[in-house]
DNA sequence: AGCCCCCTTTGACGACTGTCAAGAGATGTT
DNA sequence: AACATCTCTTGACAGTCGTCAAAGGGGGCT
C-alpha cells in the first residue's frame, strides 16, 4: 500500500535531505540568537536558500523546531559512548568524561544553551514537551551509562537513581555553562573541579 | 543638595509605587506566557492601565524587565529563613525546607519556571546578565544558609562546597518543576525523596 | 477663576513576524 | 523538442511588536 500523496514520492531522498539541511542551518542560527529571537527569514538568511523554501519543507514553524530537536538529539548522545568502551579504569572514564564534558561546554557552548532554552519553553509551550521530555530522558541515560560504567570498573556501588543523578550533573553544568558565557575564566577549572569531586560521592563504600 | 530633576522630585514616592505595581502585573504576565511571548501590551492589559503607562515609568522594555527581575528577587529570597531560626534539630531543618521546597514547586510554579526563563535568555542577551548573576548568587546564599545550618545542627561537616551544593539542588528542583508542569503527577512524590536523600549525603562523618 | 503640572489614554508610526500564493527556473521524461 | 513535475524566488497579506507624540482630564496653587 503506501498510498502517498501525489507530491510525496519523488521527493523523499532529496526533501529529507534538505530538510536536514535546513535544519544544520536553524540550529546554528538559534543556538546564536536563541528561540524567541530568530525568525525564519533569519535562518533561510544563514543558509543558501530563500525564505520561501522553509514553508515547501515544513508546514510550520513549530515542525521545524520540533524537527530541529530531534536532529540535534542524534548529534551529541553518544558523545562519551567510546570513553566507555576503551577505558580500561575507574579513573580513566573519570578523567576523560570530564575532559570531555569541560571540551564540549567551550566548544558547543551555542547548542548547549540553545538546548536550555528549548528545555525551558517547553515549561510554557506544551507542544515542545514530547520532544523535551524525550531527549532529556535519553540524556539521562547517557549520563547514567556513564556512571553505571564508573561505578563498575570501580567496583564500588551507585548511591543514587538515575534522574537524580543527571539533575546533579546538569544543574552543575547548567551553571558552569552561564558562568562561562558571562565571560569568567575561572569556570572550566571550577566544572572542572568540581565534577571530579561529584562522581566519586555518587558511589558508596 | 540632591539636585533632583525637575520632574523626578514630586513623582518620587507616587512613581515608585507605580512602578512597583505594574512590575507585579508584569511578573503575573511574564510568568503566565513566559518572557519571549509577553508584550507590553499583554502587562498593560493585566494591569489597569493603558498600554501607554508602561513607557511613562519605564524607559525600556528591558529596563521593565531587570526591574522586575530585581523586584522578583525581594520576595523569594527569605522563603526559608524562619525555618532556620525555629528550628531545633537537623532533622526538623531538613523536612521542614523538604516541606517548602515542594510546597513553593507547585504553588509558584509560574514564578520559577519564569526566573529559568531569564537566567536562560542571560546565556544570549547580555544585558540580563549582570541582575541574573546577581540574583542567583543570592539564591545560592539562601540555599548556603540552610546547608550550613543543617550542618550546624546535624554537627557534622560539608562535604561541597555553596556553587556546587545549589548548583545540584537546583538541577534537582528545575527537573521537577518541568515534570510538574508536564503534569506527571509522581513528581512532588519524587521532590521530596530525593530531596530527603540528597541533604544527607553532602554532609561527611 | 485660571493656570500649570502630573498622570493617563488614545492613536499612530515603522519594523518585523509567520504564512501563503503566484510565478520563474531547472530537471528529467516521453 | 515539448511537456510535466519538482524546486526555489519573490512579493504580498494580516497581524503584532516597541515606541512615541498628541491630547484629554484632574488636582493643587496663585
Amino acid at each position: 500500500m503506501t498510498a502517498a500523496t501525489p507530491a510525496e514520492r519523488p521527493r523523499d531522498r532529496k526533501s529529507s535531505q534538505r530538510r536536514i539541511q535546513l535544519a544544520e542551518s536553524a540550529l546554528q542560527t538559534l543556538g546564536e540568537h536563541g528561540y524567541a529571537r530568530t525568525s525564519l527569514r533569519d535562518i533561510a538568511a544563514n543558509s543558501e536558500f530563500s525564505h520561501g523554501v522553509v514553508h515547501y519543507y515544513f508546514t510550520d514553524k513549530t515542525e521545524l523546531i520540533t524537527y530541529c530537536v530531534r536532529h540535534y538529539k542524534a548529534r551529541c548522545v553518544t558523545r562519551y559512548d567510546d570513553i566507555l568502551d576503551s577505558s580500561q579504569s575507574a579513573d580513566e572514564v573519570l578523567h576523560r568524561f570530564v575532559d570531555k564534558l569541560c571540551e564540549t561546554l567551550v566548544e558547543d557552548a551555542p547548542m548547549h544553551r540553545l538546548w536550555y532554552d528549548l528545555r525551558t519553553q517547553a515549561m510554557f509551550e506544551a507542544v515542545l514537551r514530547p520532544d523535551v521530555l524525550m531527549i532529556d530522558a535519553t540524556l539521562e541515560d547517557m549520563i547514567w551509562r556513564v556512571l553505571s560504567r564508573y561505578a563498575e570498573l570501580a567496583d564500588r556501588p551507585l548511591l543514587t537513581d538515575s534522574p537524580t543523578a543527571y539533575a546533579m550533573v546538569d544543574g552543575v553544568f547548567e551553571r558552569a555553562l552561564l558562568h562561562h558565557l558571562s565571560g569568567d575564566p575561572e569556570t572550566l577549572d571550577w566544572l572542572r573541579s568540581r565534577a571530579l569531586g561529584l562522581l566519586p560521592t555518587l558511589l558508596g563504600a
